[in-house]
DNA sequence: GGCGCAGGTCGATGGAGTCCATACTGAAGA
DNA sequence: TCTTCAGTATGGACTCCATCGACCTGCGCC
């Protein structure tokens, strides 16, 4: 893992797309040579995947909302867990500290999808209570931190 | 806008980096047909990006975290977004209802430098006050939501 | 019917991906 | 100092892909 490494990953975070021809230009080395380094990063975990971001409001999944989740005392979290994955709309979830056990980031096509879906959390069992926020834009996301190497 | 589009969308959300052939076979269409397609979608900001996905941990970003901010009445909301958008922690960004107008996504590498973030965040003018939940771990991310079609 | 258009296939070709043998480089040990 | 060895880069060769142009097809409309 050296600078050369932290760049590709970089230029990958940017462009997902680019072909290895066009990273060995850039950091200056042959093809073959960044193909093997993009192999041990993809091996190594380092690089998880690659993801087509899109507008979710041209896909009919206009409604972005996050949503805390506080566990009943007692609760199975596996049980929680397999449940929310279970549910497509739940695009993120981490595990948090504080008084909500998890916050989830969820996409859905209207306001009313999103009442059923809360419903559907709160129904589930281990979930003691939800708060939903709703986000009226998204200013950016994603957004690849830069490096400084 | 077809069924077409949509698998292709799906296929590229999973792994943004399929050849245009091998996208072609799965949806059963040439090559080109499938080029042009792709090309139309981003063309039409249907697609806005591609993206490696990358272990932040290996990355020495290991720690997560979310911070709501409730701005001052009165606060320049163009300025606290310029101020927010030029923090390179900040990996996405929501414009929200309630009391908590803006929500963030954050990525450190220490609790010492999320400290210092958030004391940032609290100078910034227009903001009053915020609130950070830490993620101390990350069950998943991002991920593609499956179309009914 | 005949026309034009949108969107498809096919074929060609230049360039990219990828395998392999070889050469370089830096560190450890005789 | 010289040798060796592991790790990594390079260059060549071959296959496959991207992409362009030419042509085909189905459909709506004069």
């Amino acid at each position: 893992m050296d600078s050369i490494d932290l760049r590709l990953i970089e230029l990958l975070r940017e462009n997902a797309r680019s072909s290895y021809a066009e990273l060995a230009r850039k950091v200056g080395l042959s093809a073959p040579a960044v193909h093997e380094r993009v192999g041990k990063l993809e091996a190594a975990g380092t690089i998880q995947g690659y993801r087509a971001e899109v507008d979710h409001e041209a896909l009919g999944l206009g409604v972005t909302a996050l949503i805390g989740i506080i566990e009943d005392s007692g609760a199975d979290t596996d049980d929680v867990l397999a449940a929310l994955r279970a549910m497509p709309e739940v695009e993120s979830c981490y595990f948090m500290a504080g008084v909500e056990s998890y916050q989830l980031t969820v996409r859905v096509g209207s306001i009313a999808e999103l009442e059923q879906l809360i419903v559907r959390i709160n129904r589930t069992p281990g979930v003691a209570s939800t708060r939903t926020a709703i986000a009226l834009s998204t200013k950016w996301e994603n957004r690849p931190q830069p490096h400084l190497g």
